[in-house]
DNA sequence: CTCCCGATAT
DNA sequence: ATATCAGGAG
């Protein structure tokens, strides 16, 4: 299948009809909790997260008091989100710059952010666009198979889908449009075995007569 | 590219 | 048993 502007119109409109009301999955009160929440949903199901944040704010919510943890203390914490020792290191370190050199607070700036230990360009792209409402599309693996699949955006990078889903979709619908794709991913368009045929979105595919990928 | 890594789905 | 899960750093 040839996928033209104007297909990539209908897939977009598709999915924004069939997922109009997701919301995220991470629970999170303010940027801070869902910035360290992030950093812990690498390699690890969005579930497990909210039961590891939901501990772990119970005893510090806030980097001064993630610090006053010490190092020993956050690793058992989070454990079970695995990649526990690095997530570890890079949450304590993180929390020490933020009260260092951002007066405790999340920086509301999409560079900034990725100067923090542990926060790429996709952790980044999250909170700027989830806890401070600029427009954005975080491409994580949901993400980057979806819209390869659908060849909504091609690309080898999770950069280079960025751009093609950025050109893809009108601004003012890349931060739900993000949400869109995610879900769609873990519903429908799984890794491992896409339910094709339960798919809304099966008709105008490129993926699907492919045989995947 | 490899390593980090426990929990979960299939 | 094994692929995969809201990735990032060296």
């Amino acid at each position: 299948m040839r996928v033209t502007r104007k297909i990539k119109e209908q897939q977009i409109a598709i999915l924004e009809e069939t997922y109009r009301d997701v919301k995220p999955a991470l629970m999170f009160r303010n940027p801070f909790e869902l910035l360290i929440a992030v950093i812990l949903s690498a390699q690890c199901t969005d579930k497990r997260v909210n039961v590891t944040t939901a501990r772990l704010f119970a005893r510090a919510s806030t980097p001064e008091a993630i610090v006053s943890m010490g190092l020993q203390d956050l690793e058992e914490e989070i454990r079970d989100c695995g990649l526990f020792r690095n997530k570890a290191k890079n949450i304590m370190a993180s929390c020490q710059l933020l009260c260092e050199k951002y007066g405790g607070e999340v920086p509301e700036d999409f560079a900034e952010l990725q100067k923090l230990p542990g926060v790429g360009r996709k952790t980044a792209n999250v909170v700027m666009s989830v806890a401070f409402h600029h427009p954005a599309i975080a491409v994580d693996t949901h993400v980057f198979r979806v819209a390869n699949r659908l060849k909504l955006a091609v690309g080898e990078t999770p950069l280079e889908v960025e751009r093609g889903l950025q050109k893809a979709i009108p601004k003012e619908k890349w931060s739900e449009a993000h949400h869109w794709l995610i879900w769609h991913g873990r519903r429908i368009c799984k890794s491992r075995r896409p339910l094709c045929e339960e798919c809304p979105l099966s008709e105008v595919c490129a993926g699907k007569e492919a045989g995947v990928s």
